[in-house]
DNA sequence: CCCCAAGATTTTTTT
DNA sequence: AATCTTGGGG
């Protein structure tokens, strides 16, 4: 956070300890009185309420410091997990600059993720798996979860793979095996097959050599459970823990910390977190806000240290995001203030015709800022979803304008990135089936369903790996004699790429794979207008690749960060969603956008109603407190929603900032504005919040579903209460079958309830209202 | 077995 | 609007 006023002095690396008498050592020197209690304070449990820009990565860096300057521990006795790869390498580059070395020493410094894998290849026996594992993505995942449902006669059109990838993930996430989910969550999908897929699925990863990412930390979290010895030796090692942004942390993440810190009594134990509740937007991964509100009782007497100093925005900005958060009931409450007297530029908040007027009108803006001497690298332009990006990038190509697109398209989910990667991880792992069937037939070599066909059947009769079956199969006569010689080829080629990883550096190698196998040339025959992207991928990837020192390691790269570090070099635009922009800041923040149902997104109040909404407010905080000078707010008043033209309704957040901070703006091509201030004051209250706008009868299936599936009671596990959704309120004190009273619908009787978003059967039928709509009959 | 054309479908956010 | 899927013909 450069903008801090007061700057690290840079550590002579000279040994600091011996300055620890009247001024303490320089790496303290102007932090605030919080800021330095937090990292005085080492031994025994701490959580540390850092609220938006109040230093808390420098908190954190700097206890790090602390503690190994002081000797309480070496670097590789510390235990530090964030929840993003841009917060571990910040992390990384932070303490390197405080401490004066490398952070080589630091080798569990890293996300929950990375560190679970490295975890689980060190122990990769104990879990059925064998060290060099594959890690899956989601695409795999997919494909996978597909197969099974085929296996099992499960028609897909009606229970979609994607729908129990995200079942899995939630169970995961919550730290749930296959036995350990109920029938009563599980028995809904495939008619009660539910469970049974799960555990089959979990079989199959383990045929495959693989895990996907919440293997990374529910089998390290079996692996503690089942190995005292192993979980002892990490007891061991971890003399202090570090754990940011913990109200992103899920269930399980949850419980692979309890795991660690029991080392020692919960009272001693050397575990610090870092994190604010009003920034938790990850509550759709399974993030439990309850962690951080649990923290004290999960360990006696924990320190509790506030930092509520906030060192980035301007009071205007902060005054409009302290206003805008305080219309959320579950939270801890903190109040952010700063120091500086000036109150800074207004809010703007401006309303365009189109989204295409919003680019141009922020493309204006953003060349103006520049002429007045701003860099375009101190701007960002925050999106809540990513498809809002593209208006941007087209109009800017036009400008010529310089910008940098942020966890946009990932360049490791393209389709030549993962054809390629399929055949780089089949050499490294031949049980790789996935990786097998993505790439045999690509690039084309005449081997068709019927052939994939005989190779299946193989691999599954004698349980052994495709590529295996393969070999087996091609001393047969039982395939044609024309796919027999390309199969035996292919064998050939894989056996010979597979000797030359021991030989020859990999990415020289990947580069002879890729030309051998015919990849390359597959796309330079391609005429389409993206091949010579595509050949332009190709080398980018295997140029990177010499940046690793094995191929492992670079195919763990992948699968963990999925994104190549951005380059920083030239002056742009940041465009990026606000959930990757979180824990960034910038001079000026843009916010378009500001509609009802796409911020707040429909999908998060049909699907979580109250808290939903109650998340999206907090990644509007988030957004805002991103600005340090300036914020400018957007609004379209149609938007093109999958191709058609929809007029929209000015976002409900935009009433709920303050008045007088706010200047509203409105470009001359709009009919009548959107009436802030007291024309229309207020005009969302009629507008019924769960209204959806997908009603395709699979989407309403899919909402039925969910409301099954939730609204089961707190989360348990073992019978233990791990953590509850945060209490919004009284509640509405309504229960399944109860009988009550609507004014426009008369009397009903509660079919299914959600929060504050009730079910009703009326005798005009069943409906959907909130529970301040009726009352008890 | 491959290719093309018509038809269906569209998950926000990410490790 | 754009992309993926599916089905029929070559």
């Amino acid at each position: 956070m450069p903008a801090e006023p007061q700057r690290l002095a840079p550590s002579a690396g000279g040994p600091i300890t011996s300055q620890l008498g009247r001024r303490g050592p320089d790496y303290l020197q102007g932090l605030n009185e919080e800021q330095r209690d937090a990292v005085l304070t080492i031994d025994g449990p701490l959580l540390v309420l850092a609220g938006a820009g109040t230093g808390k990565t420098r908190v954190l860096t700097t206890r790090i410091a602390h503690i190994l300057s002081t000797r309480k521990a070496r670097g590789s006795e510390i235990l530090a997990v964030t929840f993003t790869n841009k917060a571990a390498r910040e992390m990384k580059e932070r303490i390197a600059s405080l401490v004066g070395s490398s952070v080589e020493g630091m080798p569990w410094l890293g996300t929950f993720h990375s560190i679970g894998a490295r975890i689980l290849r060190r122990h990769a026996e104990l879990v059925d798996l064998k060290p060099a594992f594959t890690i899956l993505d989601t695409d795999d995942q997919i494909r996978l979860i597909k197969q099974l449902l085929e296996a099992e006669n499960i028609d897909e059109k009606r229970w979609p793979a994607r729908q129990f990838a995200g079942m899995l993930d939630d169970w995961k996430n919550r730290g749930l095996l296959p036995r350990d989910v109920t029938p009563a969550e599980s028995g809904f999908y495939a008619n009660g097959k539910g469970a049974k897929l799960y555990a089959d699925y979990q079989a199959r990863l383990k045929t495959l050599n693989a895990a996907d990412f919440g293997d990374l930390l529910l089998e390290c979290i079996r692996l503690f459970r089942e190995n005292p010895k192993v979980l002892e030796e990490y007891h061991q090692r971890f003399k202090y823990m570090l754990v940011d942004e913990y109200q992103d942390s899920n269930v399980a993440q949850y419980l692979w910390l309890r795991l660690l810190a029991q080392g020692r009594p919960a009272n001693e134990a050397n575990i610090c977190v870092v994190g604010d509740d009003d920034q938790s937007i990850y509550g759709w991964r399974g993030a439990e806000v309850d962690n951080i509100l649990r923290f004290e009782k999960d360990f006696p007497g924990a320190k509790v240290i506030r930092l509520e100093r906030n060192y980035r925005s301007t009071a205007n900005i902060l005054a409009a995001a302290s206003h805008l958060i305080a219309h959320n009931e579950g939270r801890l409450g903190k109040t952010l203030h700063t120091d500086v007297a000036e109150k800074g530029e207004t809010v703007a908040v401006t309303s365009v015709w189109d989204s295409e007027e919003e680019a141009r009108q922020i493309g204006e803006e953003i060349e103006q800022f520049q002429r007045q001497g701003e860099t375009l690298n101190s701007m960002a332009i925050l999106v809540r979803a990513s498809f809002q990006m593209r208006e941007f990038e087209e109009r800017f190509i036009t400008l010529g304008l310089n910008y940098r697109v942020i966890g946009g398209p990932r360049f490791y989910e393209r389709k030549e990135i993962r054809d390629a990667l399929a055949y780089f991880r089949l050499v490294a792992q031949p049980a790789d089936d996935l990786a097998f069937e993505r790439i045999v037939n690509t690039p084309k070599r005449g081997l068709g369903d019927s052939t994939l066909k005989i190779l299946f059947d193989a691999a599954r009769h004698q349980n052994v790996p495709l590529l295996s079956a393969t070999r087996m199969l091609i001393e047969t006569e039982e395939l044609k004699s024309k796919q027999r010689t390309t199969l035996r080829d292919l064998v050939g080629q894989f056996d010979d790429w597979s000797e030359r990883l021991r030989t020859i550096p990999h990415a020289e190698l990947a580069e002879q794979i890729l030309d051998e196998s015919g990849y390359t040339a597959m796309w330079q025959n391609d005429k389409s207008a993206d091949s010579p992207g595509r050949l332009e991928n190709l080398k980018e990837l295997v140029r990177s690749m010499e940046e690793f020192e094995t191929m492992g390691g670079f195919l763990e790269h992948v699968a963990l960060v999925m994104d190549r570090d951005s380059f920083e070099a030239d002056d742009a635009v940041s465009i990026m969603t606000l959930h990757s922009a979180k824990g960034l800041e910038f001079n000026t923040v843009f916010l378009p956008g500001w509609e009802e149902g796409l911020f707040p997104h429909q999908r998060s109040l049909d699907e979580s109603g109250r808290a939903g909404l109650e998340e999206e407010r907090r990644l509007a905080y988030v957004g805002i407190t991103r600005g340090r000078k300036r914020v400018r707010i957007s609004l379209a008043q149609n938007r093109r929603i999958h191709g058609l033209w929809q007029s929209a309704i000015p976002s409900r957040f935009l009433d709920e900032l303050p008045a007088e901070v706010v200047e509203v703006k409105d470009t001359g091509s709009s009919y009548g504005g959107y009436g802030y201030g007291g024309r229309t004051a207020n005009r969302f209250q009629s507008v019924d919040p769960f209204e959806s706008v997908y009603e395709t009868p699979g989407w309403q299936r899919a909402r039925a579903q969910q409301a099954q599936r939730k609204g089961s009671g707190p989360l348990t596990i073992e019978g233990e209460l791990v953590a509850r959704s945060v209490d919004l309120g009284p509640g509405s004190g309504y229960k399944v079958g109860d009988r009550v009273f609507h004014n426009k619908f008369g009397y009903g009787e509660i079919a299914a309830l959600e929060g504050n978003k009730l079910t009703i059967d009326f005798q005009t039928g069943r409906k959907k209202v909130l529970d301040s709509f009726i009352r008890k009959a």
